[in-house]
RNA sequence: GCCACCUUAGCUCAGUUGGUAGAGCAGCGCAUUCGUAACGCGCAGGUCGCCGGUUCGAUCCCGGCAGGUGGCUCCA
């Protein structure tokens, strides 16, 4: 943490401090959680009584804090001794501080986490604790490890933001408590920008994105999480996973298929009715027999390959499929595209020798980056590992482990150098994988494709090849989604390009509007749309009787890339000049063409995916 | 699932301190035949999310349900 970080630190935290003495000034009988800092801002969890907070509030306990600010009184720390402090919490009437301090002088800690670990008999690292720290600003004193500001008047700028339940230490038993936000900078300028932002990402929310551009819908008869495509927002899933599916040809992939149903002892031999069974989808047939909807592929596709004996000669043998698996995901966990139950997984999956692994990871990689780079979404990669200290939860013996991670981390080092991190207890419980996280046009960072070597399902369901010796050898299965979920990673990308597609994957490339409506001009602009169609591009009419003016603007709201406007000049003339869609940079195409070259020109510029969209 | 908030026309939203509602856009019709981001006029469109209760009367008040949004990982 740099100095800066941590001035930002204590003046969140100082924050979460001053909202709590402002909240205890207008409601005396609060009883305080924690006030933590976190990611642009800070938090602290109330408990109220039957006082329920509303936004309507917000301006109240601004007010108040502001007032603490402005009488810039100093931050003062001091120390008790812990059974003075548990004193001090049974006085003041702050029993979830009084919790904190008994844990702390019983286990060192008050972490949730550590103290699980201890109820385990786990060692928890902590030395017991023999005093508390405090600190004090005018009639307000609370449990804090600090650090603060000086004083309440050097706390930056910040707003308070919004409102939520926590459970009292995330535990669902316990009681729940208000979780009251704010968004703190050291400077109103800084705020201000955030909030620009924030504001910025509203107006891209695929949500609304997706409404506005007719993609996909939800129906209350179908249903929470079951997204239905409209044709345009099938046509842009399609034109993305039909990228993929050459890239991935070009690497020796075969498309296979499979039913969305199983049943249930396909997941009991692979371990994941075990381990998945609250989330997967039961049916029960007629006859009694119990089947699950997939919420995964690969069991199927492990099926495929060990429907018959094969040789090492054949391997690896590389299945594609990008099909819908179905989870079933608490309601209050489902939003947008970013969560939901029906998910289509661009899913892949190699069958190889363990040496063969590295060089199809490579590959796999290699295909990640093309993709990624064209579309304009910066890659991270993060080597996720396994957590040597809890290895008997892990599939496989601590070997293949080894040399399947120390072979990741190879290609890694090959690859890009130090450039990467490396997540322990990150990996699948069935082997390491290489994820790779994906920085949008906002500066978000999301997790997006992976690729994961995995142990477990060869052994479950025993899957071998014939080796050179005739002996039977055990296989590596190795997965590679790039999308990952299709839906989530549309939420992604519509946001990234805020709806302005490239030509490449624009649901609509060119829109041909006509200025009036005598027939020569309709008959023109309806040839102009059967030549583009027969080269392969997706082109519109737009015949309503209504003003050029008018008509432009309905292309420029539905983000058409290109828009030709016919009239009788151009039909004398045979040629146009292509009105392009704003963020695209200029090119050639802005010039007058002929019809025919126009289109020809953006057939190559849709089947080469450049993109000319300023992000 | 849990907590808070929300749900009025296809969309965005107004409104009724309880007497069953309105605008803009979109749609349709008429007029217009138009040159690079909204021409004009008109029509139609709603069991005010659903079910129940209170009331002479409920879109409004109460309860339940459904759907949506923000959270529920960040630890003195």
């Amino acid at each position: 943490m740099n100095s800066e970080n941590g001035q930002m630190y204590a003046m969140r935290h100082s924050l979460a401090h001053i909202m709590a003495n402002a909240i205890q000034h207008i409601w005396p009988n609060v009883k305080l959680g924690v006030g933590p800092v976190v990611e642009n801002g800070f938090y602290y969890d109330l408990d109220i009584g039957d006082q329920k907070l509303s936004e309507d509030d917000f301006d109240k306990i601004e007010a108040e804090m502001k007032r603490i600010i402005a009488s810039d009184i100093p931050f003062e720390r001091f120390v008790l001794p812990i059974d003075q402090a548990i004193t001090w919490a049974q006085e003041a009437h702050q029993p979830y501080k009084e919790e904190l301090l008994n844990d702390l002088k019983r286990a060192g800690t008050t972490v949730a986490k550590e103290l699980d670990s201890e109820e385990f008999g786990m060692p928890s690292n902590g030395v017991k604790v023999s005093e508390a720290s405090f600190y004090k600003n005018g009639d307000f004193t609370d449990l804090c490890r600090g650090p603060h500001v000086e004083s309440t008047g050097k706390v930056g700028a910040f707003k308070l933001q919004r409102l939520s339940g926590a459970y009292w230490r995330g535990k669902e038993t316990n009681p729940q408590m208000q979780r009251l936000y704010g968004v703190a900078f050291a400077t109103e300028k800084e705020l201000r920008q955030y909030l620009a932002m924030l504001e910025e990402a509203k107006k891209r929310d695929h949500r609304k994105l997706g409404q506005d551009l007719d993609l996909f819908i939800f129906s209350d008869l179908v249903g929470p999480g079951l997204p239905l495509w409209t044709p345009r927002g099938t046509t842009l899933r399609t034109q993305l996973d039909r990228f993929v599916q050459e890239l991935r040809d070009e690497m020796g992939f075969e498309q296979v298929t499979i039913p969305h149903i199983t049943k249930r002892d396909l997941y009991e031999k692979s371990g994941h009715w075990a381990k998945f069974k609250n989330e997967l989808f039961k049916i029960k047939t007629r006859e009694g027999h119990e089947y699950a909807m997939k919420p995964m592929n690969c069991p199927h596709h492990a099926q495929i390959y060990d429907s018959r004996p094969r040789s090492y000669r054949e391997l690896p043998i590389r299945y594609r499929d990008t099909t819908m698996v179905y989870r079933d995901e608490q309601s209050g966990e489902l939003g947008g595209l970013s969560r939901v139950l029906s998910i289509t997984q661009d899913d892949a999956h190699i069958f190889c020798r363990l040496p063969q692994a590295k060089t199809e990871a490579l590959r796999l990689w290699d295909i990640i980056e093309q993709f990624y780079s064209t579309i304009g979404i910066k890659l991270k990669l993060r080597l996720s590992l396994h957590d040597p200290k809890n290895q008997n939860a892990y599939a496989g013996t601590e070997e293949q482990w080894a040399e399947v991670e120390n072979g990741l981390r190879d290609i890694a080092h090959g690859r890009v150098g130090d450039d990467f991190t490396e997540a322990v207890g990150d990996a699948a419980f069935y082997g390491p994988k290489l994820d790779f996280l994906g920085l949008d046009a906002l500066g978000r960072e999301h997790q997006v494709a992976t690729v994961q070597m995995d142990f477990g399902q060869p052994e479950g369901f025993d899957l071998t090849c014939t080796n050179e010796d005739g002996a039977d050898e055990r296989i590596v299965m190795v997965h590679c989604a790039v999308m990952g979920s299709l839906e989530r990673f549309l939420s992604i990308y519509i946001e990234h390009t805020a709806g302005r597609f490239p030509v490449w994957n624009a649901p609509e490339q060119i829109r041909v509007l006509s200025v009036n409506q005598e027939q020569t001009t309709i008959d023109f602009v309806d040839s102009i749309v059967g030549r583009g169609k027969q080269l392969g591009l997706r082109v519109a009419a737009d015949h309503n009787n209504e003003s050029v003016g008018k008509k432009i603007r309905s292309a420029e709201l539905w983000k058409v890339p290109y828009t030709l406007v016919i009239g009788q000049k151009e039909i004398e003339t045979g040629e146009v000049v292509p009105r392009i869609r704003k963020d695209m940079v200029v090119s050639e195409q802005a010039q007058s063409h002929t019809v025919d070259e126009f289109l020809k020109t953006v057939q190559h510029e849709a089947k080469s995916r450049v993109s000319k969209t300023s992000l």
